[in-house]
Formats: C-alpha cells, structure tokens, sequence
DNA sequence: GGTATTTATTTTATACATAAACTATTTACA
DNA sequence: TGTAAATAGTTTATGTATAAAATAAATACC
C-alpha cells in the first residue's frame, strides 16, 4: 500500500488522491480481516449479498450484479460459483431468456448478511463516533465532488 | 415507538465510509486501468517502485517491502518473481545474512517507474483541478483524522 | 556447545480480479 | 426469412492477495 515519494514536486492534488487511498485501505483490511476472521467471508461477498439486499433479495441477472459491483463478467462468475457451493445464494436460468441466468440469497445467505451487516455497521459506529455531524457531512459532499470529477473526466 | 426504520438505516458514520470506499475504488479502477494500458503495469508494481524509489533505489530486504507494502509475504515473493522476470527489479542474497533476501531496482525498473509517475500525477493534476486549495488541505485533513481513528482503535 | 526460539523467506492451497476468446442465444433489419 | 450484430455468461490464462505450513539460518541462553 501506497507511501508514494515525498518529493517537493507533489501537488495537493496528488497528496489529497494518497492520503485518500492510504485511509480507505486502512479501513478496509481491517474490515476485511475482521469479516475474514468473524464471518469466514470475504469483503467482496458482504458488498454482493448488500446488492442481493438492496434488490429486495429476489432473483437478479449476472450481469447486473457485475454492474453493480464494477466488476468483470468472469469474476462474478467465480464469485458466485464459490457462493453457491456454500450455500449462500441460488442459481437458476432465466425462464424468459436462455442466455441469462439469476440468482438470489438463500436463508443461509440472508442470516450471513444479517449477522455481518450488524457487525459492521457496529464497527465503523465505533470508529467514527468521534466525528461530528458537520465534519461526517463536510467530507461525505467533498468524497462525492472528487468521486463525480473523476466519472466526468475519465483519464485520457 | 414510530420511527422504525424498516429497510435500511443508515447511519451518517456507515454513509461515510461507504462514500469513502466508492471514491476510492471509482479512482483507483481508472488509474489501474490507465496503467495496465499504458505501460502493462499494475497499481501494485506501481507502489512497490514508489517504495523502493522512497528508500532511494538501494537493496532493500524483502521483508521491509512487505510491511511497507502491508501485504502477506507470500504475496510479495510472487510479486517480486514476476517482476524480476521483467527486469524491473534485480534480486541477491543479503551477504551478511543468510536467511535473507534483497532487491533493488533495474535501469528498466527506473525508467518504468519515472514514466508511470509522471503520467500518474498529471492524470490526478487533470482530475482534481477544479478543486480549491481549501478544499482540497480541508479533505486531507479530515481523511487523515479518520484514519487515525482507525489506527488508533482497532475494531475488536 | 547444544538446544530452543525467533527471524526471514518460500511453498502450498485457495480466493479474488482482469482481459480476451469462446458459446449460445436473441434481436435487428434488409 | 435469413443472416449479421448484439447480448449474456463462461472459460482460459494470468496476476494479485491471504493464511498456514515448511525451510533454513541466526540468536538466546543454560
């Protein structure tokens, strides 16, 4: 993880992008290491069964779901293969369309979440609560303006 | 008794570190992408040059990229493999320990290296530049307190 | 000096990620 | 209607990541 050179050359702008980088992977190895630990899951199934979730837990396409999760075709794949085998979601084909299948949660899938979303929501209650509302809403608005900069402008 | 949130409650710490998370990776997809284009170089690579560029392209032991880096140390064997593999980075044994291992940058790795930089820091010079200079030492500021608070307090 | 422990790194097994090539359908349209 | 193009997913090859076990050398200590 990223401790770029200090040279006198670096912009605010660079700074800002490498502080912004180093606290977001702080956070989430240890989010990650604490699902990893408390959960056996991974990261990267909590934010698919959050989708699943925010769906409504009904059948959604594959190809949503790698939308959703800015992810490639070929690693949803894999994910949900791995997901199926424990349980965690079902697949089936798509009645309406040969091409496309579906998937959605299990009970099994649903009481993970369950369990982890509380966890998490704790952890990160836990952490923060120092923070005022201003300062919690001052830097939400900052995060959107460079995230909507960057989707305006895509490099080159 | 009727406020119950049923479906999602939020809270403005959970809004705030999933806005942190989606920036992040909504920029780091676009300077990978970038990278992978440009010069057939990952983020990773990437950091790891920085850090050895940092220490001042001197041999380093394996180790000390490994907890520069916060990864696994089987992770950093195979990264360095590849890369040695790619005349990035040259690899000896420590001649004052025989347990370890050093690496240092190659001619290539240099040069590599000084090009990615270059382009990396215009990208985000290009992106961000519609940002003031007080909001940009105001978003600093603050990510660097979060994550503060998650060094300092470890969840669990 | 000989054994126990620690330290440095690699190996192994597995998970997660991409790009590119591929298969199988559906849709567009001449 | 027939065929080209688009769409939905999977497969393949490879890179990046972890944890846990293994290997080997240095160090601590009696």
């Amino acid at each position: 993880m990223t401790n770029y050179p200090t040279n006198k050359q670096e912009t605010l702008s660079l700074r800002l992008w490498l502080q912004l980088m180093k606290c977001t992977k702080t956070i989430e190895a240890e989010v990650a290491s604490q699902f990893r630990r408390s959960h056996h899951q991974s990261l990267t199934r909590f934010d698919l069964l959050s989708q699943l979730y925010r769906i409504g837990d009904d059948w959604v396409a594959i190809g949503e779901i790698a939308s959703k999760l800015m992810a490639s075709g070929g690693n949803i794949t894999g994910l949900l293969d791995r997901m199926v085998a424990d349980d965690l979601i079902e697949r089936r084909a798509n009645p309406r369309d040969r091409r496309s299948f579906q998937v959605r949660t299990t009970k099994k899938g649903r009481n993970t979440f369950k369990e982890m979303t509380n966890d998490h929501a704790q952890w990160i209650e836990d952490a923060l609560n120092e923070f005022s509302q201003k300062d919690k809403e001052q830097l939400i608005k900052l995060l959107v303006r460079v995230r909507r900069a960057f989707e305006t402008k895509p490099l080159i």
